[in-house]
This record gives structure tokens, C-alpha cells and sequence, in this order.
DNA sequence: GCCTCCCGCCATCCA
DNA sequence: TGGATGGCGGGAGGC
């Protein structure tokens, strides 16, 4: 008895780790198809981290249990067996007092923490009848929702997967982790798919391409519904009001809309997927067309009627009230799904004929520049720049490569290395001296080149890649950055695509500080690259010993370890704003391969994508110039911490300011012209308020715990005068410092709201303008906190909710939990912040308007406990499941493996 | 009472 | 022919 004690507690055991169920995830799906010992399993699943609760498993999967889930209930009332009757058991013999606590626990529990709910779920399925059991836990209609069922799903995979690795979804294997029918999967992978976040490769199986092309696909969508004239469209529905009975199809063509079936979506489709003959992908490309909807939209706010209706006139179909329900619905589905990527957020539009559900795009506005164009754009200018500046760059190239490339950080460097060896002739290598990596800039583009044609060998995926081709895009198409203070607010449009913007904003920022502190600090391989001393840095003076680069880019997507620090890859960023069209087109086509299914725990731990949080204090100011350019071209996002050394630093600053500022210019110039004009204005409008090119330094004084530590942190990124537009480069990354206490004087910290990206702060809201104060808990009244806008510009960051002084709360500084992500810590706010690996202020978002599904859903595992989330009510399952014949088959049948 | 949207029937596709 | 897909809409939960 003693041993099940043990063991039942160690089953309950809510704060079991999950680590154990994201390294086994593939394996257990694998494992759950086949039958196991219920005793045995039973116990596992807590540890696994599922997000299903006993009673759910018993009934949807089958897997776990060869049976079908009607079978499933019978038997287990039936069976003294089956894993329900162990548990019961075990549960018996267990304390009461255990039974007791966890059953109240429950009880306040949240939905989210799913761990939590499962355990509780378990004990009240073990200690109450059956029929008791479902009735109390059965999980509420939230809980089961297909948005929670996506936030699940995508907690699987890593939004940005190495390209070295491909990772298969096993539509079976997801299904039965989620302890959901596949049939739910589906409604997911369709319109993942048709953002092309997953493609199809197999029957049952979808390769994860994460969101590293999620800006090219936005971008094409844009375009198409540019094209579409959705915009048009949707103004016409809403200007006339038109109800589905009045709005007519032919209408529409009168007033010049182009017939629908005319347009050309064959770039939106799949051209080599097996499901491409099919005429039912509605779903995808009803998914695609609502993301042109909010794309198109200036109000980026789409009304699930007008949405509807417009599905409705495009498909031809006759508007009648059935079809337009029937639209509604499947505009919920996909809704939830694009909430669940950020992308759109719930709201009301009260018009005159009442309140309408709708949707809210909170995704990235400015989607111009992807990943790889900013690889492709940097490799072609390094040889613009000066040695000094061409080893930090390279360092972001590795680092850029390593993110986007085939390979870690390590591969990419050996490369490189070799790459560099095999051309003696080589300028940069003459001029290589400062040791770590001298890369010639060139030779750097053309394995870039190599790599991404190694990459398309790999057809796997790319083949039924939904998005057309990259070459279909186009690179300088202008995209006019729609700002809007509320998609700041939400942590999780930020997160989500905070990489490429981070990039921009690491490029606008060149102070020496950038870039270094974020990426080297998490990644261990990192280390292996020893960044020649970054030079031309304009500096801070500070006391140098305690000084650390914390962080210049944040990361911004998700990267093990290192990963996210390659955002810092300032040079990349400059350069992506002047992607060679055909290198883009090249890079557009590749797709990087999958990386295998990661252990969920560690997957998550990728997923940081925040920007810093750019705290600034003014400096002494420089010449405009100067510091404009350093900011854009030194990057250092790849040095790690420990190899920054202060004195470097100092001396690259002195070096840099002169010379920085040549390429600065540059990368401006690179930038593409129809943006930067475009991008410019919000900078310009900062202009005002701001010194333009001096580098500020925000100094924070260590709070209470952080002993000694103060925060120095760059925060004049503008890049007005020279720079890349402030919109797209936006100096988010924020080069900072910790310093000691002793070191430091009091200094007001500001925070400016303004921001300067796209997804930032509302133009009319926060202008790029001054800094704005606000109260900074912890420091005093000496103390303010002053946020650059340039930092607020990356989406992800946590800086978002900093766009808005007043959304949010006391800010309190801390530490970015660096450590914590390297090591797959699970961070609760990282989901908001997602911030680089180095952030080392962060603007608490707890006061910010942010939905609190979004948070708690991108990266929080614990969102993912609800223990009810995948449940069904078993009541009703009974009812139907008598019709149920059908549907049985898209159920998981584990039963052919399973013991049974 | 309306909004949401889960659930699963059943048609279609494909091997 | 059977499994894979996914359109579709009934109907129930939630507010």
C-alpha cells in the first residue's frame, strides 16, 4: 500500500514537470497507440503534461485506451481494470488528506493550469462515481475549445524551428496527445496551413515550418487582397449595410470589384499537395481571405457579417441565411485559430444595428521584410562595410544563419570558417585579425546561397508549401506600416513576430552594445564563435568591470538557447530592407526543413520572441550622425555575454562612431526607398522630442534583489537621419547595461511611449515623441523610467504593453530571465515577453490591456493544464454516440495497436 | 434569446 | 473498399 501511496502522490503531483512529456511527446504518442498497462499510464499522463484530463482520455482517445470512448465508459464501469478502477484504487489507499487538498485545490484552480486540473480531474474521477466525476469536471465549453485546442497544438512545435530540423506532425499522434478527435486537428492544420505554418507532406502527416515565413505569407495575402479589393468591399458592406438578403453579388461587380473567381489564388494554394485537387479547402482559403480581410483593412477590424458575406458572394453561393450561419461558423473556427496565433484578437463593433462579433488583426503590420531577405540583404552588403564593422556583422550573419540557416550556430561558424579558409584571396581575411570569425562578407552571401540551395533539396515540405512561391513577392513592395496602439498591447502579437521586426530594430541600433548581450547570453554554442572585439561602439562610459552587455537585440523568436539571439543580427536587418530581388527570390523559395519534433518543454522554451524593452536615458549628445550609424551597423547579437568585455566595448564605441556612421548611411540606402519613406514618418515624428542620433542610456537603478546590478540601457535607436526608417528598424534592441549601483547615479527614468513600429502604439495615441514618464515602482522618486520608442517597436517584445504609458501598470524592471530560457525554464510572463535572452528590463504588461487568453496561451505551459480543456462531457457523449458510427473512424484508433 | 462553436454525420477523395 | 479529409449544420453551452 505504501508503494501506491507513493505513487498516487507522485501521480497528483501538480507541479510535475513537463519536461518529461515535451521529450517524450513523440514517443508517447507513439506509445500511447499502443496499450499500455491503464496502471501504469495513468501515471504518466500527469508527468506528460497533457492537456487531458483523465476523463476525457478515458472517452476521446481511444489510443490510450483501445476502445472506443462510448467503450470506453461502459467499460470502465464495468472493468474493475481499466486505468480509471487502478486510480481508484490507488486513490483509496491514498490519504485522505491528499484526496481532500487536491479536490480543493481544484476547485480555485484556473483553467489554465492544466496539470493542476488533470490531477484534480483524476482525483475526483477516482474518488466520486463515475457519473459524479463527469458531471463536476466535466470541462466547460471554453475548455474545450478549438482556440485552446490550437494553443496546445502550436505549444508542440517551435514557432521558429531550425531549418537543420524537420519536424512531422503526426496528425494521429497530435490527436491523441491532445485527446481530441482528428477531425479537430483538421479545423488547425487547415488553416496553419494556409498561413502556411504547416504543409501537408503525407497522408496523416504535416511538416512544421513554424513562422518563419509567416511574413511572406501576410505579405502575399496582403497583396491579394489588395488586388481582391477587399477593402473596397468591406467598406461597401458596411457603408450601405447591406444584410445578406440585400447584398447582391452583382453589385459588388458593378462597382468594380473583380469577380472572385477570376481572381488568381493559385499563389495561396497548393500546388503539389495531394489535397490540391480537392475543392473542399475552403477552410484554407477562407482562413486566407479573412487574414486579407484584416490586412487590407485600415481599421485592421473585420466584422464576421461583412466577413461572411463576402465569403459568401466569392464562393457564389446563394446568400441565404443558412450559408451565412454557416459562414459564421467556420469564421469562429478559424478565428480561434488566428487568435491563437496572435494574429487577431476578439472585439465588438457597436453599430447602429447593435453589437457585431469581430476580430481585430494584432498581428504584424509590417511584414516586409522576412528572415531570410534579411540574411540575403546583410550577406550582400558586408562588403560594404569596414573590417571592425564587418566582423560584428558577420557574427549576426552566423547567428542569422544558424536561425534560418540548415544549421546550429556551431555549423554555421565551421562554415563560414571553412568557407573563409577556402578563399585565401579574400579581403575580409587579409584584414582578419580581431580573431573569432573574420568573414568575408561575400563569401558569407554565397553560403548563404549554398545553404539555401542544400535547402532545396529538401522538398519536403516546401513542395506543398501553401504560399506561392517567394519569387512572387516582392521584396520592396511597399508596405505601409498601419500602426495601432491596441495591437501593441497584446503581448502575443508581439511575441509572435517580433523576429523580423527585432532584426530591423537591431540594425537601427548600432551602438556597440547592441546585439551582443541577447544572443550570446543564451546560447551555449554561441560561445564557440568568439566575435572579434566590436569596435566603432559610441559608449557610455561606465564602470567597466561590472559592466555587461545584457542584450541589444531580444530575441525574437524562439530559439534554443541561442536562437534568439541571432535577432541581433543588426546587420541582417539593415540589410533585408535591400533584399537582392533574385537572392530574395531564391530565399523566399526555400523552405527550411523542419527540424524533429522537439520535447515540447524545450520546444517551448524556444518561443521567445519579445524585444527588449528599450529603456533609454539620454546621453551626452553626439553628433547625429555618429550615433546613427552605429546603431544601424554595429551588431553584436551573437558575442556571448561573458565575451563582451567592457573594454572592447569602450574601444569599438570610440572606433565606431566615426566610422559606423558611413554604413549606416548605407544600410539605409539599402533599405528599400518606397518604405523608408513610408516607415519614416513615425520616426520623424519622434524627431521633435528626440535627439536623433544620440545613443541613450537608460540607467536603472537596482531594485531591491538585484544587488549592485543596474540596468544601462541604449536607448536612442532612432534612425531618423540615416538610418533605416524608424519603423522597420526600429532601434528596439536594446543595448543594455548592468551596472553597479555604486557606479551610477540617480537618473530619471522615462518612458517613451512612442513607438515607432508598425505594430506600435497608435500614430495619433503616442507619437514618436518625447518619452513619456511614468511611475516606476521600486526606484523611487529619483527614478523614471524612460522606454525608447524605438525599442516598443518590436511587436513581441513585452515592450508592447510600454506603448502605452497609460495601459500600463507600474513597470518594474527585472531581470530577464536569460538563464531561465537557455535552460527551458518556463517562464509565466514570457509569454508576453518573450523577450530576449538577455532582457534585462522589462515594462510589466499587468495593468496592460492585454487579453489575458493571449498571454496566458503562447507560451505559458501552465496555460496548458487546463485538466478539462480536452475533456467532452461524457453525458453527452452518451447521447450521441449512438450516431456516432461514422465519426468513429476519424477517431483515433489506437485499438489495432493497443493491447487490446 | 442570441452568440458561440463543439461535435460528429456524411460526402468526397484517394490509394 | 476503406481510410483520410473536411464541409456542414444541429444543437447545446455561455452570457
Amino acid at each position: 500500500m505504501e508503494v501506491n501511496c507513493l505513487t498516487l502522490k507522485d501521480l497528483i503531483n501538480p507541479r510535475q514537470p513537463r519536461l518529461d512529456f515535451a521529450t517524450e511527446d513523440g514517443e508517447n504518442a507513439q506509445k500511447e497507440n499502443i496499450f499500455v498497462d491503464p496502471s501504469r499510464m495513468a501515471p504518466k499522463t500527469p508527468i506528460k503534461n497533457e492537456p487531458i484530463d483523465l476523463s476525457k482520455q478515458k472517452i476521446f482517445t481511444p489510443e490510450r485506451n483501445p476502445i472506443t470512448p462510448v467503450k470506453l465508459v461502459d467499460r470502465h464501469q464495468a472493468e474493475p481494470w481499466t486505468p480509471t478502477a487502478n486510480l481508484k484504487m490507488l486513490i483509496s489507499a491514498a490519504s485522505p488528506d491528499i484526496r481532500d487538498r487536491e479536490k480543493k485545490k481544484g476547485l480555485f484552480r484556473p483553467i489554465e493550469n492544466k496539470d493542476n486540473a488533470f490531477t484534480d480531474s483524476l482525483q475526483l474521477d477516482v474518488g466520486d462515481t463515475a457519473m459524479d466525476v463527469f458531471q463536476k469536471r466535466r470541462p466547460s465549453r471554453k475548455q474545450k475549445s478549438l482556440g485552446l485546442l490550437c494553443q496546445k497544438f502550436l505549444a508542440r512545435y517551435p514557432s521558429y524551428p531550425l531549418s537543420t530540423e524537420k519536424t512531422t506532425i503526426s496528425l494521429d499522434e497530435v490527436a491523441v496527445s491532445l485527446g481530441v478527435e482528428r477531425r479537430r486537428i483538421y479545423d488547425i492544420v487547415n488553416v496553419l496551413e494556409s498561413l502556411h505554418l504547416v504543409s501537408r507532406v503525407a497522408k496523416n502527416q504535416y511538416g512544421w515550418h513554424g513562422r518563419h515565413s509567416l511574413p511572406k505569407t501576410l505579405r502575399t495575402l496582403q497583396r491579394l487582397g489588395e488586388k481582391q479589393k477587399y477593402e473596397e468591399q468591406m467598406a461597401h458592406l458596411q457603408q450601405r449595410e447591406l444584410d445578406l438578403v440585400d447584398y447582391k453579388f452583382g453589385d459588388r461587380k458593378k462597382d468594380g470589384y473583380p469577380d472572385p473567381q477570376l481572381l488568381d489564388f493559385s499563389e495561396l494554394d497548393y500546388p503539389s499537395s495531394s489535397a490540391n485537387s480537392r475543392k473542399d479547402k475552403s477552410l484554407r482559403i477562407m482562413s486566407q481571405k479573412f487574414v486579407m480581410l484584416f490586412l487590407v483593412s485600415k481599421t485592421k477590424i473585420v466584422t464576421l457579417d461583412v466577413a461572411a458575406k463576402i465569403l459568401i458572394e466569392e464562393s457564389q453561393d446563394t446568400p441565404d441565411h443558412s450559408k451565412f450561419k454557416t459562414k459564421v461558423r467556420r469564421l469562429y473556427d478559424i478565428a480561434n485559430v488566428l487568435t491563437s496565433l496572435a494574429l487577431i484578437e476578439k472585439v465588438h463593433v457597436t453599430e447602429e444595428r447593435g453589437r457585431k462579433p469581430a476580430f481585430k488583426w494584432i498581428g504584424p503590420v509590417d511584414f516586409s521584410s522576412s528572415d531570410e531577405e534579411l540574411v540575403d540583404v546583410s550577406a550582400s552588403v558586408l562588403p560594404e562595410f569596414k573590417r571592425e564593422t564587418r566582423d560584428q556583422i558577420q557574427v549576426c550573419a552566423i547567428e542569422k544563419l544558424a536561425r534560418h540557416g540548415s544549421f546550429n550556430r556551431v555549423q554555421a561558424s565551421e562554415r563560414i570558417q571553412r568557407k573563409v579558409d577556402s578563399e585565401p584571396s579574400s579581403p575580409s581575411r587579409e584584414e582578419r585579425g580581431s580573431g573569432g570569425f573574420s568573414l568575408e562578407f561575400g563569401s558569407l552571401a554565397a553560403i548563404y546561397q549554398q545553404k539555401i540551395e542544400d535547402n532545396s533539396q529538401e522538398k519536403g515540405f516546401e513542395s506543398n508549401s501553401v504560399m506561392p512561391p517567394s519569387s512572387s513577392l516582392d521584396p520592396a513592395a511597399p508596405f505601409p506600416i498601419r500602426s495601432d496602439s491596441e495591437y501593441c498591447v497584446n503581448p502575443l502579437a508581439h511575441q509572435a513576430f517580433s523576429m523580423p521586426q527585432t532584426d530591423l530594430q537591431t540594425l537601427s541600433i548600432h551602438s556597440g552594445l547592441n546585439g551582443q548581450g541577447g544572443v550570446s547570453l543564451a546560447a551555449p554554442d554561441v560561445e564557440s564563435l568568439k566575435p572579434a572585439p566590436l569596435a566603432s561602439q559610441p559608449l557610455l562610459y561606465v564602470p567597466s568591470t561590472s559592466l555587461f552587455m545584457l542584450c541589444g537585440s531580444l530575441p525574437e523568436g524562439p530559439s534554443p538557447g541561442s536562437e534568439k539571439d541571432s535577432r541581433s543580427s543588426d546587420v541582417s536587418a539593415a540589410a533585408e530592407q535591400s533584399s537582392t530581388p533574385s537572392v530574395q527570390k531564391r530565399l523566399s523559395e526555400e523552405r527550411k526543413p523542419q527540424g524533429e519534433e522537439e520535447p515540447a518543454t524545450k520546444r517551448q522554451s524556444r518561443d521567445y520572441e519579445d524585444g527588449p524593452l528599450s529603456l533609454v536615458m539620454p546621453k551626452k549628445p553626439s553628433d547625429s550622425t555618429d550615433i546613427a550609424s552605429p546603431k544601424t551597423l554595429n551588431n553584436r547579437g551573437s558575442v556571448p555575454l561573458e565575451d563582451i568585455h567592457l573594454n572592447g566595448q569602450l574601444c569599438a564605441a570610440k572606433e565606431c562612431s566615426g566610422k559606423t556612421t558611413a554604413n549606416g548611411f548605407v544600410s539605409s540606402e539599402w533599405g528599400n526607398p518606397s518604405r523608408s519613406t513610408e516607415v519614416e514618418k513615425p520616426s520623424k515624428d519622434n524627431e521633435g522630442t528626440k535627439q536623433p542620433s544620440l545613443l541613450q542610456y537608460l540607467y536603472v537603478q537596482s531594485p531591491t534583489g538585484l544587488n549592485g546590478f543596474n540596468v544601462l540601457l541604449s536607448g536612442s535607436q532612432t534612425p531618423h537621419a540615416v538610418g533605416p526608417p524608424s519603423g522597420q528598424l526600429p532601434s528596439l534592441s536594446v543595448p543594455c547595461m548592468v551596472l553597479p549601483s555604486s557606479a551610477l547615479g540617480p537618473f530619471p527614468i522615462l518612458y517613451s511611449p512612442t513607438m515607432a513600429g508598425p505594430v506600435s502604439s497608435a500614430p495619433g495615441t503616442l507619437p514618436n515623441t518625447g518619452p513619456v514618464n511614468f511611475g516606476l515602482p521600486g526606484f523611487g522618486s529619483m527614478a523614471h523610467l524612460l522606454i525608447s520608442p524605438a525599442a516598443m517597436v518590436n511587436p513581441k517584445s513585452s515592450t508592447l504593453p510600454s506603448t502605452d504609458p497609460q495601459l500600463q501598470g507600474p513597470c518594474s524592471l527585472h531581470l530577464s530571465p536569460v538563464m531561465s530560457r537557455s535552460h527551458n525554464v518556463s517562464q509565466p510572463e514570457s509569454p508576453i515577453y518573450g523577450g530576449p535572452p538577455v532582457s534585462v528590463v522589462k515594462v510589466q504588461q499587468s495593468s496592460a490591456p492585454v487579453t489575458p487568453k493571449n498571454i496566458q496561451h503562447t507560451r505559458c505551459e501552465t496555460f496548458f493544464k487546463t485538466p478539462g480543456s480536452l475533456g467532452d462531457p461524457v453525458l453527452r457523449r452518451e447521447s450521441k454516440q449512438s450516431r456516432n458510427t461514422s465519426s468513429a473512424q476519424r477517431r483515433l484508433e489506437i485499438s489495432s495497436s493497443g493491447a487490446d
